[in-house]
DNA sequence: AATATTATCGCAAAGTTTTGCAATAACAGA
DNA sequence: TCTGTTATTGCAAAACTTTGCGATAATATT
């Protein structure tokens, strides 16, 4: 479990600087249960800093996912929405139809995932797994 | 191989009425062979239709993904692109470090679809997608 | 503890995507 | 072919995300 000071160690060691904005987004990041956007960390901020700038909640975010801190995806109304890693270790299965996303068992991909660090070497992350389809409901009502 | 036409076709045949934007706009996507954003799209179509608006671009891309017969995904820069289906009938391995796209065969992949299907009910689009993760190059330079 | 370096911040502006609404045009039915 | 219905369009505005820049503050060094 990657908790929030952990993280932000982390970050030091590689170099980056901790700031007070970045330990309160990380923190508000990894304590909430659900995916947030980066508008409602902004808010929910707003109490402990007046002057937290959007564009400051923005860029963190997309170092902490560019670091492999935190997942982003794209939303239903094609917002981005943020989580931590930990959160997210299973397998995403978005409609496409309804946008809704169910959760599912990583069991029986790894053989696939070794498979592809072998003949491509590329180091897939399955903390940011996500497939789009059609769901049960939305398949019967064709 | 869905062609333009069929595309078209099939959209009539769900109900979606079939205008001269949303023939050019399939017509430019399904010709390319590279993914596009909405703003290359609307800027290939300038010398066909001067008045051809870029809101209606975005709301036939999302009607195309919506119905399937297109593909979204984050591009280097946030920005997000598009492609027809057909044109993605492998894996997308994206770097989240310098945003490369690597394409990587599907072959041993669909047991795994076949058992979320069997046991979620969930019919994943193999068409859509894309994992992300660590490429070759920017594991090294770690 | 004081200082130098430079990553990060806030702000404002630019760029990208979505949305509301009145006008238009695609399609079904006469 | 003509007509009515209503999905779709263009436009303009709003919403969301990124970026440039000077000011600030986190870290390393003395």
């Amino acid at each position: 479990m990657t908790h929030c000071h952990t993280t932000l160690q982390s970050l030091r060691q590689q170099g980056f600087r901790v700031t007070p904005q970045r330990e309160m987004i990380v923190e508000t990041l990894a304590h909430s249960e659900t995916h947030l956007s980066a508008e409602e960390i902004h808010q929910r901020l707003q109490p402990r800093s007046k002057t937290l700038n959007l564009a400051t909640v923005y860029r963190t975010l997309d170092l902490l996912v560019e670091q492999g801190y935190a997942t982003r995806l794209v939303g239903k109304g094609g917002k981005f929405l943020y989580a931590t890693r930990q959160h997210s270790r299973h397998l995403h299965l978005i409609c496409r139809k309804c946008g809704r996303t169910y959760p599912a068992d990583l069991k029986g991909l790894e053989p696939f995932i070794a498979h592809l660090k072998q003949t491509y070497g590329f180091q897939v992350e399955v903390e940011h797994l996500t497939f789009y389809g059609v769901c049960p409901n939305c398949l019967q009502s064709t």
